[in-house]
DNA sequence: TTGATTATGTGGGCAGTGTCCACATGAGTG
DNA sequence: CACTCATGTGGACACTGCCCACATAATCAA
């Protein structure tokens, strides 16, 4: 009896987990309290005994969007320790890929439809977070003479900009065109490689730059 | 006698523009059918001679600003000729600090609050035009030695994304804290040479690559 | 054990919304 | 003039977010 969902429970979890599904399949504005309730088997004023606002619902939605982020951050920056380069390419695909598998998602993380200072400073962290990683991760390639010299804060917002870009074009279906008609391969390790590909042509670019010589 | 807003008169158009204004200052969630008509002062069904959905209404005020987007790049693309590099600067800068300016439209243009493909191509070439014109900017600038060899196509869906990543990063305020922390001057030029200033240095970065020499 | 307090869930209700419907009105055309 | 068609009107319905008072379960003090 692991959840004990007959009147109590584990609600609030529940609330964030049957959101993000209802995110994935109706995108933002498709999101009803009262339906998620209803598909719960709750009544549709126990969200807000969790939940001042349907705002802080998808509030605390994003915010476990950002701590899967960071966790799997921190994993590759362990993993690909004394490669700055890989560091930050595979930081960039992961971002990318979840912008690709969760459009909806990343829209909310990053559209702009939550206001990290309404929080309780608990979200703000956790987007904050991948800038600091990113920070470290500049120094640290800098140190060994990977990445150009200069002040780390200004190459990691760069950076930072080119990663949401191409997540941005990704999830917005933008790129998304010319990776699925090579794709006869459909499933999702097929579509992983061919993205991925298709990520590391154009971020190649960034890292060597667009001017000649 | 130019608007004869009587009992008939040029709707549509008011809808839009009012639109924008309630988009500026509420946001994407805040619009309301109802209420835009309301203070058109028509009934609350009249928009819908004009626009099948709120959706419809939405898509073109998001066209709206795709044919603005569009008229500035074609003018850029004249008074800057035969200077690539500054094409495609002050053509980020544009989109930039239409993102500073107005956060909400811009976010409704490429928040994926837009589905392209629904509306009946009219807005998918509008939001295509951008990017063709990027397309030509490059070749002509692989022409004169001053970008790189390799794909054109490629480049272009790269600056692309730095553009739309710059973009995002200030629409959403995570760059707004810190060039509004110096602002002493909060008028709009002022604001604006400070934007522009710090898009300059981070553009940089992708100009000439994240990497050492 | 018992009794009170707190956390959690319930139903009713209100204003507001998007959208469908039948109807009214006005402009333009034969 | 009559007819048609584009455009605007009010009514209605299901749905939503959110507020209220009330019910129930868990927790804790005595």
């Amino acid at each position: 009896m692991e959840q004990t969902n007959y009147h109590h429970g584990n609600l609030r979890s529940s609330l964030v987990s049957t959101g993000i599904e209802f995110l994935n399949q109706k995108g933002v504005a498709g999101i009803s309290l009262r339906e998620i309730a209803r598909t719960i088997g709750v009544g549709h004023n126990a969200p807000y005994r969790h939940f001042r606002n349907k705002q802080q619902l998808l509030e605390a939605m994003a915010e476990d969007g950002f701590r899967r982020l960071k966790a799997r951050y921190t994993r590759l920056e362990l993993e690909f320790a004394n490669d700055p380069e890989g560091q930050i390419f595979e930081s960039a695909m992961h971002v990318i890929s979840m912008a690709a598998d969760q459009p909806n998602l990343f829209q909310l993380m990053f559209g702009g439809h939550i206001q990290p200072q309404d929080c309780g400073g608990n979200l703000k962290l956790a987007a904050d977070d991948a800038m600091q990683s990113l920070v470290a991760i500049i120094r640290n390639g800098q140190r060994l003479k990977v990445f150009k010299e200069g002040d780390p804060m200004t190459l990691a917002l760069s950076t930072m900009s080119m990663i949401q870009g191409l997540a941005i074009m990704v999830s917005s279906g933008k790129l998304k065109v010319q990776f699925q008609t090579q794709a006869k391969d459909s499933s999702w390790t097929g579509r992983q490689t061919l993205l991925r590909a298709m990520v590391l042509q154009l971020f190649d670019v960034f890292l060597r730059g667009l001017k000649r010589s």
